[in-house]
RNA sequence: GGCCCUAUCGUCUAACGGUUAGGACAGCGCCUUCUCAAGGCGUAAAUCCGGGUUCGAUUCCCGGUAGGGUCACCA
């Protein structure tokens, strides 16, 4: 056992799926401690059981698990009351705690901290010194009953139990510090170190949470965002590594985080950043993973063309729930109907429709004797054509003539995404629609 | 409101008294191109305000201002 190991924990309460601000913590702790080969605990504060809730913690859990966060040890504050319970008939005992009538509240006895009402000072690694007067905390309420113990005590009496050897927690942790401290020196137990993280913050500012709009980590992995993706988001809300790397695996993170250099002033939650790693992590990602990913999202269309558009949808999303949204602006809709035209679309800038009915018409006849196996193929069967009356007068009216749409992937990818019955049959539907005006 | 924390481009941030204040995302422009997307190149954009200290302040000190946090028999 050595007497330096750093220890660090994290600690939860069970209240709510674990979200993105919790997860960041945890991942801070997780960083430090394996860089210092140190420990990192979790710790379920579950000491509110009208709150707490096991699918909660079933929750958190499998959060963890899958952003790769592994804990050492795993404890649960309401497994622990005897221990609790032991410190709190000491300090009783020694006269740091008493029990005390009440007039108001639900109970009509509590055991109160003796608050010895002195000025606390203590050292947060990055802000410096922070000195608080505790007066005002007066004889606050440590515990409803000799087994029912409360937050601050039940998290001074675990860390000094576990060992902790530094705090690294939010921000609004600040404020309960002096009250940890005093019952620190009430037990006898040494004082950690401290590191107090800046907020996570909505974009008007304000600490992100539900009303945000604020996702659990297991709706985020729902929506097909990268584990990865999350992760080194999450590492750049309040730290940096001072140099222009942007993209950072989890042991590089380890390697290079420097607790020092962890921010001070809140950080706007930044959604765009987000969607750019994932970005990046979908282009580096197993292409047989990714297609089966994207082909999942693609029901409903049918399965021969969906396989043949799977490199086009990746070129397209940052995130695979990127593609329901694809779904439901009708962007797809062509890729399993054929669509309808406006005949006045079908024309390319001032040529004519007489000229577009020529174009496509050449443009069947070439493709009915192409070699569909790529778009490369297709491309080089019609490009001397198109280069010829202009690429514009040419493939404007046959890629409309297979989308429908203005906007829309290259003729050559549709063709090839279709397959030649289809491409042809669109051009004549196109063709027909021309002769009908 | 009391107490505490914080303050560089729109956003995340670099700078540890001397820089043309750097990078990334988003934006804009150009290139590529039949359109869109992707990609490449480029561009605009910041030290909250006022006092000090100093030869010199983004940087150190003080005061404002603004934002955040916290004031439970929750954690």
């Amino acid at each position: 056992m050595n007497n330096n190991q750093v220890i660090t924990r994290v600690a939860p309460s069970p209240t709510g799926n674990l979200n993105l601000g919790t997860a960041r913590m945890m991942l801070f702790n997780y960083l430090y401690a394996k860089q210092n080969n140190g420990k990192i605990i979790l710790r379920f504060e579950d000491t509110d059981k009208a709150r707490s809730r096991k699918e909660f913690e079933d929750n958190i859990k499998e959060s963890v698990d899958w952003l790769g966060l592994k804990f050492d040890e795993i404890y649960r504050q309401s497994e622990r009351t005897e221990i609790y319970k032991k410190y709190l008939e000491k300090m009783i005992a020694d006269g740091t705690a008493y029990i005390s009538k009440e007039t108001e509240g639900k109970r009509s006895e509590v055991i109160r901290f003796k608050n010895p009402n002195t000025k606390i000072a203590f050292n947060d690694t990055n802000r410096g010194d922070i000195t608080i007067d505790t007066t005002d905390l007066e004889d606050f309420i440590i515990a409803r009953s000799i087994d029912d113990p409360l937050y601050h005590l039940t998290v001074v009496v675990d860390d000094f139990e576990m060992g902790v050897t530094h705090i690294i927690r939010g921000e609004d942790g600040i404020a309960n510090t002096p009250r940890q401290i005093l019952i620190q020196e009430a037990i006898g137990a040494p004082r950690p170190l401290y590191t107090h993280m800046p907020m996570v913050l909505g974009n008007d500012k304000k600490k992100l949470s539900k009303r945000h709009g604020a996702k659990s980590v297991l709706e985020w992995k729902e929506e097909g965002y990268f584990k990865e993706a999350i992760i080194n988001q999450l590492a750049f809300l309040g730290w940096n590594p001072g140099t222009d790397q942007e993209i950072f695996s989890m042991d590089e993170l380890i390697k290079a985080f420097d607790l020092s250099k962890i921010q001070l002033g809140g950080a706007v939650f930044n959604m765009d950043k987000l969607n750019w790693y994932n970005k990046h992590y979908l282009s580096t990602r197993n292409e047989g993973e990714v297609a089966n990913a994207i082909m999942d999202k693609l029901d409903g269309i049918n399965e021969d063309i969906a396989e043949r558009l799977i490199p086009t949808i990746k070129e397209r999303i940052s995130v695979y729930s990127d593609i329901d949204i694809m779904k439901e602006s009708g962007e797809l809709d062509y890729y399993s109907n054929d669509p309808d035209y406006n005949v006045n679309s079908i024309v390319w800038k001032d040529s004519g429709l007489g000229e577009a009915k020529e174009h496509l018409n050449k443009a069947r006849e070439l493709l009915s004797n192409a070699d569909f196996s790529s778009a490369e193929n297709i491309k080089n069967s019609i490009w001397d054509y198109a280069s010829e009356k202009g690429k514009g007068n040419v493939l404007w009216p046959l890629r409309y003539a297979l989308s429908g749409k203005d906007k829309s992937p290259d003729p050559f990818e549709l063709s090839y995404i279709f397959g030649k019955e289809i491409t042809i049959k669109r051009i004549d539907n196109a063709i027909s629609k021309i002769e009908k005006e």
